[in-house]
RNA sequence: GCCCGGGUGGCGGAACUGGUAGACGCUACGGACUUAAAAUCCGUUUCGCGAAAGCGAGUGCGGGUUCGAUUCCCGCCCCGGGCACCA
């Protein structure tokens, strides 16, 4: 055997077969089973770092294996184009944001053509290009119709010296990035999406997704976070407007001592123009961030307003403070509350010593004391007039009742999820298809004149969106009026882009509709696969695009998704890789030292899909020289080229045990690949496999006819995961067609049968003995054999046994 | 802070439905081949005691359920992801 394995030389013969054999390009068959296998789509950074390497590889591996079972796979890339890395490398670099974006998509396109994915390059979407965002604007007209989109003033992160809006990413420790100007509060208005309008089914739909993750499930419930209370309303000293707050639990309202509004609550805003006390405080409130990990996170801050709120039960005085804590986006903007049985409200009430009242005792009777910390439990109530001695449903009915008769309040439910606001003050994104007119407010552009283009040579200096300063973008005529009108400036969140593309691969060259007929050929996506830390926003967003989209009619699915698969990070040294840390690593520079199928092998086999991959240097050396050794094992057997057909009867135990081995693993891997996603057992299955076949030393016909079966499946098994090394053994095994295009072999389950098999002895759980028994020998017999152990005795002598238990096949627990 | 994960040898991990803890790979060590090195091949490798047979301990920590717990339950600790403008 003097063929040594060249990489680079057998991994382009592959590629090159399936280019000019056009393989994983697919049109809809409607005499085929579709499947459609996607990937997150990249965002296109410039380089291929080793999380891309690894989720990719994650979904060609599935969508090789699909194929193997018969299906015929749709596997399409593209690129979520639009984003603020492009705009930061254009103020660092003078380049325009469309110029580094193109370039960067071209380098990447070809290092993933390097790498082997079978995708179907034609459908290939650019999520930055007209084609592909008018339809976007298209839909956000239809929505705007439809009343699922609205204005309404938001906060931002506003950054003084820059005057630009920041990212929470762009905010360290309170100050501007590049700035370092402590960043502020500051309302603007934005257009929002009504996703709150679905928030009901895209509840429900999350107990039909089975193919999903069960974390993932469960995020997103708690993120949508549907709860029942009670809205009632307070009324307030000497304000005719009454405070509206929700509750969950009106039980405990006879426990309000105090209640809180957010510092942009009109009360508070009127209560600061006459006590500069309050004013400040409100100014101070302005200096916080926006992200809601800070706002848990940091001092719980009040100021009384000097009014108070009419307690509607006991008509005593409740008083107002203004809190830091209190959102004015979520709910009413504020919070009726009850320190006797709430954490925050207790630690609030102590720190500005407010009275705290138990209205709640355990249904045990047993007695609490309240004054060291809150009773948070559903319990009976007491010191509440009517309702004393109910329990919390109870008291919940009682006080609905109540409200609803004197017109103070309802029941209804809440949910934590808030609308999806989609403008960005930025350049590089899809413009927002409105033009606002003096007379006739905020228009729609009409679909005729879509899509807005967004103009790509331009200059990004990082003060504010350069669209701002373009008249020739800017000015438009009203739709309606025909009057000069002003065109939004503003862009969309690049979310949006990616809540849609999926379908779009489906008739990527549609120019007459945003999706044709051919979409329902594929959608939904039977295995979507990408990183866990989408697992809320994305994957809600694209729900609730998808459910928008069959609404409007454009599709008839109600989920996007069917099957989810999430993929841990890459980790070296314990730590995300980061050019910060300076922990980065080149798959690159991987691909051209040991080959497509080395990195591609490594990646699969160095952990399960779901978790964290660490990264070692050594680990990809072992991946590349189990690479050797099968290229090594294939060539030494090919070298005899008289192997008879098998002869299952006449096998040696020897021959018949290296074919169980083979069928054993066949199951197997099938089952790894198939059902459990473990690509890394199967990767070790497969190894163990051709190590008994390294070890097997038998060159007689028969012997050769095992090894070849057994070879022959490795390769077939091993060929969604290194494909190009597969493609040439193949042909080296000596088959005439392509291994690509061959079926997932299958199991003969009566190589399967043993004669004996070991049972395991343990005397008070405890390991003492081995033993070979007969494979059908029944329980009594097993038994037997195991107290006649000599090991065994030495733990039983003299003592009596209490019990035993029998596992057929595994094992003898014998209780002393 | 809240929600969701994770924690097993020197390292990455395996043990799928409560039934042999450490498969497979890496590292390290010993050996073969070689003038030498690389590559390759063979062997050992959870820890402690022991010449060996074997014994004891052991899956982040503390408890519990069970004939039997890495696996189920309760309470902690640590690490990671998400928290609505990173994608």
């Amino acid at each position: 055997m003097d063929v040594a394995y060249k990489p680079e030389q057998v991994e382009r013969k592959a590629r090159e077969y399936w280019d000019d054999n056009r393989c994983f390009e697919v049109d809809e068959d409607p005499d085929k089973d579709p499947f459609y296998c996607l990937t997150m789509f990249p965002y296109p950074s410039g380089h291929l770092h080793m999380g891309h390497v690894r989720v990719f590889t994650l979904s060609d591996v599935i969508a090789r294996y699909q194929r193997m079972q018969g299906k015929h796979v749709l596997q399409p890339m593209g690129w979520d184009a639009f984003g603020m890395p492009a705009e930061n490398a254009a103020i660092k670099r003078g380049v325009p944001p469309a110029k580094w974006t193109y370039q960067n998509i071209a380098d990447m396109r070809g290092q993933f053509k390097r790498l082997g994915y079978a995708y179907d390059w034609r459908r290939e979407i650019t999520t930055c290009k007209p084609e592909y965002y008018r339809w976007e604007q298209w839909l956000f007209t239809k929505l705007f119709e439809k009343g699922l989109v609205y204005r309404k003033n938001s906060i931002v992160n506003w950054d003084p010296v820059d005057q630009t809006v920041l990212a929470n990413e762009q905010v360290i420790d309170g100050r501007g990035w590049r700035s370092d100007a402590l960043v502020e509060r500051r309302e603007i208005p934005q257009w929002f999406m009504k996703i709150t309008a679905y928030a009901d089914e895209l509840l429900e739909y999350l107990d039909k997704l089975d193919g999903w993750p069960d974390s993932v499930r469960s995020m997103q419930r708690n993120w949508i976070g549907r709860s029942e209370g009670i809205e009632l309303s307070f009324d307030v000293e000497d304000e005719d407007e009454r405070l509206t707050v929700f509750t969950t639990r009106p039980d405990t309202l006879m426990g309000v001592t105090y209640m809180a509004v957010a510092a942009e609550h009109p009360l508070a805003t009127k209560a600061a123009s006459s006590d500069p006390k309050v004013a400040s405080f409100i100014e101070d409130c302005k200096k916080m961030q926006a992200a809601e990990a800070a706002m848990e996170t940091m001092e719980k801050k009040g100021m009384p307003l000097g009014i108070s709120a009419i307690h509607p039960i006991t008509g005593e005085k409740v008083p107002l403070w203004v809190a830091n804590f209190v959102l004015m986006s979520y709910g009413t903007g504020a919070v009726m509350a009850v320190p006797g049985h709430d954490h925050r409200d207790w630690e609030f009430a102590d720190k500005h010593g407010l009275p705290i009242t138990q209205v709640v005792e355990p249904l045990d009777g047993s007695s609490i004391d309240i004054s060291a910390g809150p009773y948070v439990e559903y319990g009976r109530v007491i010191n509440s007039g009517f309702i004393d001695g109910m329990t919390f449903e109870q008291a919940f009915d009682a006080i609905a009742e109540r409200f609803a008769e004197d017109g103070r309040g309802r029941r209804t439910v809440n949910y934590r999820l808030r609308d999806w606001g989609v403008s960005r003050q930025r350049y590089w994104g899809t413009p927002i298809p409105i033009i606002y007119c003096d007379a006739c407010g905020a228009q729609p552009v009409p679909e005729d004149q879509l899509p807005v283009v967004l103009p790509e040579d331009v200059e990004i200096t990082g003060v504010g969106s350069p669209l701002k300063d373009m008249p020739e973008f800017y000015e438009a005529d009203c739709p309606k009026c025909g009057k000069a009108a002003r065109r939004e400036t503003d862009t969309f969140d690049t979310f949006v882009e990616s809540s849609w593309y999926f379908s779009r691969y489906a008739c990527p060259d549609s120019d007459t509709a945003m999706l044709d007929e051919r979409e329902a050929y594929w959608m939904p996506v039977d295995q979507y696969t990408g990183g866990v830390e989408h697992a809320i926003l994305h994957l809600l967003y694209s729900r609730f695009f998808q459910k928008v989209m069959r609404d409007v009619g454009l599709s008839s699915a109600d989920e996007p998704f069917t099957n989810l698969l999430t993929q841990g990070m890459v980790l070296k040294d314990g730590a995300k890789m980061s050019k910060n840390k300076g922990n980065t690593v080149d798959p690159g520079e991987l691909i051209e030292k040991y080959g497509a199928d080395t990195v591609r092998l490594f990646m699969m086999f160095t952990a399960p899909p779901e978790q964290a991959l660490e990264y070692s240097d050594d680990g990809v050396q072992g991946a590349y020289r189990f690479l050797k050794r099968f290229w090594t094992a294939v060539h030494t057997h090919a070298e005899c080229d008289d192997v008879p057909p098998l002869d299952i009867d006449s096998l040696s135990t020897a021959q018949r045990d290296l074919r169980r081995k083979t069928h054993q693993t066949i199951a197997k891997v099938g089952d790894d690949m198939g059902r459990r996603y473990t690509f890394n057992t199967a990767v070790a299955a497969s190894m163990e496999l051709l190590n008994a076949v390294t070890r097997f030393d038998d060159s007689s016909p028969q012997g050769t006819a095992v090894i070849r079966e057994a070879l022959n499946a490795v390769v077939l098994f091993l060929s969604p995961i290194v494909p190009h090394i597969c493609h040439e053994l193949w042909e080296v095994l000596g088959h005439e067609t392509a291994v690509v295009d061959e079926r997932w072999p299958a199991f003969d389950e009566s190589a399967l049968e043993q004669e004996l098999v070991e049972i395991v002895i343990q005397v008070n759980g405890k390991l003492r003995a081995r033993i070979s028994v007969a494979a059908d020998a029944d329980k009594d017999a097993v038994a037997a054999a195991a107290l006649a152990n000599e090991n065994v005795q030495r733990f039983i002598a003299g003592k009596d046994i209490r019990k035993t238990v029998v596992v057929p096949g595994r094992l003898v627990n014998i209780v002393v």
